[in-house]
RNA sequence: GUGGGUGUAGCUCAGUUGGCAGAGCACUGGGUUGUGAUCCCAGGUGUCGCGGGUUCAAGUCCCGUCACUCACCCCA
């Protein structure tokens, strides 16, 4: 990285920043699938009362153990600052009474989410997220439809080199009885200190370890989707039936597991294999318990989140999604004081018109100005200067091809309105 | 939290056994005082991440530190 003079300033550790319109486009294209689903905004809190997190994500979690930013604040209240975006969307359904009314509840979410983890490729302090909820109806098809509304934005945006892995982590009818098993067999196995301990706390995470050490050891392990009770097998064997339906591919991953406690039976990640490391672009699933847990009625809710940041970094690993706008669409070029004066009124007419404008501001010569409008990526060059001026007119310049006419001064917006809506 | 790698111009980087701080790109101006994207010419602003040490001499060697980065872990 760039070394800073001494006493300047910097952004703190692992909080990325985006400059020009790549961030927003990926971010926006992914809302705009859930808008069309159906899905509603809402505008969380940025922190919580810590409590939230700590009964929703779960205590045995990383994220709650020892990642979240938590702090007190002036009135001595325990908040953080919102690690993941389901917890929060379950409290304001419960708080504001959303599940009285029709159901499901549909929400989608946008914004940054803060977990104090080591920087990496794709892994930030502040990250972005896009995410839906489904909550109140426990519908296999509702699962699925949340998943290809994330494969639906992914593809929007141009990518092809992912894969959506699906599967089942079952209900609390048979996840205590696999959880035994699982913790049986693992004790068997030579394991280090760290894992084993990761074991104690949540045997189910041991399984998708990524050293070759461990995975060979756990290719005989029990798994949870051989030991679904009867209703999560059907609700599993439906939601897939769902996405073959919709178009949606899809592979089942059975050593597949989620690091926030409240999922249960449809889980799924998205894995991009050009990131690196942090390869997953969004994941999510359904959550039998969180709605009771927080206070609320017993609803069974769905939904995702999608890593903006990862998203971002996928798009331009398979160079897509990401074309360019051009800043504006036409950029005046004036040639003295005069013709500048008289430029920036057309300028903000044009403006007033809907038309994306700029011009050459300073005393720059008529080299550097045109240079400058060949860089806002303008179709059209206005060019103004005191022979213009005297003849009451003004050029309109095709960057595109070179040609060049002049047009009356008066009423010069609305002929080049015309012009860049095609005659 | 654990373990590697790297810090030189706005960006990407070169810099020899320790001996004048460099290139390309980008930027600004000019060639053409009325025309961009091509071409030619000119122009540089760097605490060589920071602090200490060794040395006649440190971008280069040593120690520390910070930052970035990759992997583990975790997850989006």
């Amino acid at each position: 990285m760039t070394a800073v003079p001494s006493g300047g300033f910097r952004a703190p550790k692992g909080i990325p920043e985006y400059v020009g319109p790549e961030f927003t486009t990926v971010r926006d294209t992914l809302v705009r699938e859930a808008d069309r689903a159906g899905y509603a905004h809402i505008e969380l809190p940025v922190f919580e009362e810590t409590a939230l997190y700590a009964r929703g994500v779960g205590e045995s979690t990383d994220v709650v153990s020892k990642e979240m930013y938590s702090f007190d604040d002036r009135g001595g209240r325990s908040v953080t600052l919102r690690p993941e975006g389901t917890a929060g969307v379950v409290r304001s359904v419960i708080e504001h009474g959303l599940d009285r009314g029709g159901l499901p509840v549909k929400l989608r979410y946008a914004g940054p989410f803060f977990r104090y983890e080591r920087p990496q490729a794709g892994r930030f302090r502040q990250l972005q997220q896009v995410g839906v909820e489904a909550i109140g109806v426990d519908d296999p098809a509702l699962d699925a439809e949340v998943l290809a509304v994330a494969d639906a934005g992914f593809r929007a945006l141009g990518l092809r080199g992912y894969r959506l892995e699906i599967t089942s982590l079952g209900d609390a009818s048979t996840r205590p009885q696999y959880r035994a098993e699982l913790t049986r067999f693992l004790e068997k196995l030579d394991l280090d200190e760290a894992t084993r301990e990761r074991a104690r706390i949540n045997p189910l995470r041991v399984l998708d370890d990524k050293r070759p050490e461990v995975r060979e050891q756990l290719t005989d392990a029990p798994l949870m989707v051989d030991h679904l009770s009867d209703e999560a097998a059907a609700h599993h064997a439906a939601v897939k039936r769902h996405l073959d339906d919709l178009g949606v591919a899809h592979v089942e991953n059975p050593w597949m597991v989620r690091g926030l406690d409240y999922y249960t039976k449809t889980t799924f990640e998205f894995v991009h294999d050009g990131l690196g490391s942090q390869s997953g672009i969004g994941g999510g699933g359904r959550y039998d318990g969180l709605m009771a847990e927080l206070g609320g009625r017993p609803l069974s809710g769905v939904g995702f989140g999608i890593g903006v940041d990862r998203t971002l970094l996928a798009c331009r690993v398979e160079e897509a999604g990401l074309d360019t706008a051009a800043r504006v669409e036409v950029f005046g070029v004036p040639l003295g004081e005069a013709a500048r004066d008289r430029l920036v009124g057309i300028v903000g007419a044009l403006r007033r018109a809907g038309i994306r404008a700029d011009l050459a501001y300073g005393s720059r010569g008529l080299k550097g100005a045109m240079k400058a409008a060949d860089r806002s990526g303008a179709r059209f060059a206005l060019v103004l200067g005191e022979r213009d001026l005297e003849a009451g007119e003004i050029q309109l310049k095709d960057l595109a091809d070179g040609s060049q006419t002049a047009i009356a001064l008066d009423g010069a917006a609305a002929a080049v309105d015309r012009a860049v809506h095609g005659d």
